[in-house]
DNA sequence: TAGTAAAACGAATGCCGTTCGTTAAAGTGC
DNA sequence: GCACTTTAACGAACGGCATTCGTTTTACTA
């Protein structure tokens, strides 16, 4: 009852246990932690500060699930790999992306992440006094990307589009994950195909 | 004190006031915006059905804010003008955006701007099957960018940076809204610029 | 003028995050 | 092996908040 042998509780299960509640719920709760670790809300606070910490282990969690794998020499491939892993670790679970993006604090695994694709465009030539602005603007298009996954495809009810385009173009485009994978790859494509051709470019 | 002459509520006020307490705390409670309205909580339910109808509000009430110009004749002009309408729908109430990202659903304002993107991409040539893949690309974008706009700058704490790569670009770059408005702008150029290049096109 | 609907109020409910004091067992130093 | 400290569980209680419901007064309407 009171101090076990091993302990039941750990910041990593914690994290687990409302990361596979979100996936399932959309939405989490102590009180749904603590039942699934069979343990009682209160002694969650002797490893976590609160509710908002939970998240950001979440938010840790899902960036060491898949281990980094070596990286392709070409910066173009490189990059297209980074990125991929980027929104693939948001893409696992889907309904976590809007409890992340409403905090919008820096985890050091995001950090390291924008190291390396830092790394990456300053040996594609990518001048410094641009490098923020170019991963600006692809930390964005991901993220935006990653809300995609998660929006339901009733946004793209064609009972709310008024003109004939785009009710044709909504019956011409797939639903799901599916739909939201391939809008990915082709914004992929058109942003690193720009990034090639700018400007100030040495290399 | 009961059913006065004017009514002191409408859904309008409700979300206005909701909206003004979201500029200035970052979040709003049912008895601020009472409040704010000199009314009791339970007043504002014969106007609402809950707390998320007025998220809901107040997006709508932010793409009404600004009336519609109209629109350039070249596509590309016309295009770039209704993606900077759209975030600076977002990007004048910065504070609100992670509320609205976290409900992700379909308001009919949201769906009369993909209505007019979509013409304007038509009219570029873009073929039906792919219109939808490019609108999602384009609106990933820009929800992407609002998110950035309402990120602190500590996010891009050069301490945490661990090659110098990024640490120079870190302050080569700005701060704050500036330096989200410039990349914005380089992102909006780099997909429009590609867009124009994209394979199967007629015009 | 009688009847209905609208729009405010106040009280009450239940959930949820969080705090605090308590307790018992595990670890630690002598 | 024994006292002491620390750890990690528990239970009770608090405060805030969204929401519901019944009531009341007033405006609209037939």
């Amino acid at each position: 009852m009171a101090r076990p042998a091993t302990p039941k509780l750990s910041v990593e299960k914690i994290a687990g246990a409302a990361l596979a509640i979100v996936d399932s719920k959309g939405d989490f709760t102590l009180g749904e932690v603590a039942a699934a670790l069979s343990v009682r809300p209160s002694s969650i606070y002797n490893h976590v500060t609160g509710r908002t910490e939970i998240i950001e282990a979440m938010r840790a969690l899902i960036f060491t699930e898949d281990p980094a794998a070596a990286l392709p020499h070409d910066w173009d491939d490189a990059l297209r790999a980074l990125l991929r892993r980027y929104r693939d670790a948001f893409a696992r679970h889907p309904r976590l992306i809007p409890m992340l993006t409403a905090h919008t604090v820096s985890s050091p695994d995001v950090v390291h992440m924008y190291d390396d694709i830092a790394t990456v465009l300053h040996s594609a030539g990518i001048p410094t006094a641009q490098l923020l602005d170019v991963i600006t603007v692809l930390d964005s298009f991901v993220i935006g990307s990653a809300l995609d996954i998660a929006a339901p495809d009733q946004v793209w009810d064609p009972t709310h589009a008024r003109t004939p385009v785009l009710v044709a173009a909504i019956e011409a485009a797939g639903q799901g994950r599916e739909r939201a994978d391939r809008a990915f790859e082709l914004g992929l494509g058109l942003i690193l195909g720009a990034l090639a051709t700018l400007p100030a470019r040495t290399s």
